[in-house]
DNA sequence: TACATTATCCTAAGGCCATTAGGAAGCGGG
DNA sequence: CCCGCTTCCTAATGGCCTTAGGATAATGTA
């Protein structure tokens, strides 16, 4: 029987690839198999389990969007940061919805660690570097940036904004605007 | 064989409880049918799948979360308002994160439109009564509100901010500000 | 009260998914 | 060449959702 060259890698690529285009939730074992032509069982030999293979797309997108963040703020600084990496977080999450959702599931502390997200708040401190807010602040408005930049994508990502004008890029250009605004007269 | 006096009210309610106790994906017909004592095929007479269960614990929630909204804006305006309603959201979330989790499903566009989702845009909106923001802006503003505060209680939820100072309450209070100053300076 | 209707509940069965156990077969190193 | 590791398989278990079709309790009616 010839093999079909399987690796943890591959599969984990797949599995992504899957999610963006039918859904994360639509990411299953039985799904990669069919895609591989292979049986179920066979996966395992690649990952510990399904939750270890969404994790492990969780653990890709937050990698792929740390590289695209830090190239995005290389050589930019102020708004121009701020809109660098909001359109990042933006651009990757609509290009790709799963991987994007998967970058929100729930992580345990090691896991987390390991990952690419202390990479992200870093990125958030860096576009702070840009604006006066005190160090006793910066926590909050990268909570406050976070957020913002979450929440918009999500509500985007979820249909929010479909069905009614303007259209969502404005807003988009418009909320980066208020955050810049926030940022420039943080309070204290 | 004595009957178990289950309503289609009856269990969704008991379906939220769950949501909020175990959490929103450990909701399933299989669990209600336990926690009821009834065969499982025996929940078909009050909803017609698991969707729809899922589906109308989202409309329990944007309906309480609506009403609770609408009470704590009555007689407040400006930051009172955005401090208030914010508050409504984020205690929700965390006294009722299943239900909260539920009220992000994606609804059929006419479930959403019969649903208390437009109240909640009514609700963003009367809190911006209290601020000078152009009409042309309105749409703008009301979806950079609702961004930031669902990003926010949704990062908080995911347990985004557990393990780093400062604590979270100190943030929040610091983002109802950020986003106070903002509509103040609303940029236009 | 007796009966018919309806709503509630059941068992049986099929399908999809994840997981474990244990066996066969390709592939590379010695 | 062949030993061993890895990859892959079948078989089996258990959880979930769903449909079909039958029994029974509650309700209203003659």
């Amino acid at each position: 029987m010839a093999r079909a060259g399987i690796t943890a890698d591959r599969l984990v690529e797949a599995a992504a690839e899957l999610a963006d285009t039918a859904g994360f939730d639509q990411v299953s074992l039985s799904a990669l198999a069919r895609h591989f032509g292979v049986a179920v069982p066979s996966l395992y030999a690649h990952v510990k389990s399904s939750h270890d293979l969404k994790t492990r797309i969780a653990l890709l997108a937050l990698a792929e969007l740390a590289d695209r963040g830090m190239a995005a703020l290389a050589g930019r600084s102020g708004r121009d940061a701020l809109a660098a990496l909001g359109g990042v977080y933006r651009d990757y999450a609509r290009a790709h919805p799963g991987r994007y959702a998967a970058a929100r599931l729930p992580l345990d502390p090691q896991t987390a660690a390991a990952s690419a997200g202390p990479r992200h708040s870093e990125m958030l401190r860096a576009v702070l570097r840009g604006y006066q807010v005190p160090a006793a602040e910066q926590n909050h408005a990268v909570r406050f940036l976070g957020a913002t930049f979450h929440g918009y994508v999500s509500l985007e990502l979820a249909g929010g904004f479909d069905h009614s004008s303007p259209d969502s890029q404005q807003s988009w250009s418009r909320a980066v605007d208020a955050l810049d605004v926030a940022l420039r007269h943080w309070p204290s």
